[in-house]
DNA sequence: ACGCTATTTGCATGAGTTGGTAACTAGCAA
DNA sequence: TTGCTAGTTACCAACTCATGCAAATAGCGT
């Protein structure tokens, strides 16, 4: 995603209008890594603008999505996540909490797929599950909990 | 997937019971490539038992994916789909009919992947998206359509 | 054949998301 | 500053996909 000032002209020559419920979502999005749902940006933005409505979230995220400027990432579960990287990236998600980072795969070209029969690939999204730092640190694999 | 042979005797043993429903959907499943939506085998269940509830398609699936007979896959968006299929494998899905086909990646591992920061994957799922045979045929890319 | 218990089923509910309308607000170009 | 127009919001409805609940049903071991 570009920096919420780029956003403000990219908009602007699109005939959208600038708004502070925008500006706020810009500025909540930018440089974030943790791919928040709708819900959770509507939290943040209600904080620090009370009475902003999730319908508006929804629209922007809408908006920013449909510019190309973030990315609607489905991890199996849950709700839709939102991801302002859109580097050619991947992701690996936290099955202890769901947590969701990015990660980077330079050699997808190289796999060897087989069965394809005529299939034509054009792109491919790859999520790996595993267990986070922090949850690899409170929840040991080879020790008992502390109940 | 077992057969439906066997998973009689394997319901049996976890002390489940062997009704027709659950016949029926082992028959449906057996060697069922298309990956279908619940609701999809609900409708070709119906045809064959009038009557038969979504609501227990439903609950037969979840039994026999929490027996490892059958997979469940996300493809991003839409109803989740049911996979016979247990071996590793992957898939992917027809951007212009949303088909899924199973395919074979033997190189996973040779992958490079960076970014991790301490996360401990331990599986991966790799969707490709394109155009499957019949749509490239009937969609041609480079041809003008013929409206 | 009996009876325990799993199963089925309809109905209701839930999450997540989108849509429609209407009234009020506000950006921004002239 | 004015005015056109887009945007926001509220309220509500709808929609897809999936699950919880309780009463009725039916396996299956005995």
């Amino acid at each position: 995603m570009r920096s919420p000032a780029e956003l403000t002209t990219a908009f602007r020559e699109r005939g959208l209008k600038l708004t502070p419920q925008r500006q706020l979502l810009f500025r909540l999005l930018d440089g974030n890594a943790v791919h928040p749902s709708a819900e959770a940006l509507y939290v943040k933005a209600s904080e620090l603008m009370p009475g902003i409505s999730l319908r508006t979230i929804y629209h922007t995220l809408h908006d920013l999505a449909a510019m190309g400027e973030i990315q609607m990432v489905s991890v199996g579960s849950g709700p839709a996540r939102f991801d302002p990287n859109i580097d050619d990236h991947h992701h690996v998600v936290c099955v202890e909490c769901g947590d969701v980072h990015d990660v980077y795969v330079n050699n997808i070209a190289d796999l060897r797929v087989d069965g394809l029969d005529g299939f034509q690939p054009d792109s491919a999204r790859l999520v790996f599950s595993g267990t986070c730092q922090r949850c690899a640190i409170s929840n040991p694999p080879y020790k008992e909990q502390s109940t």
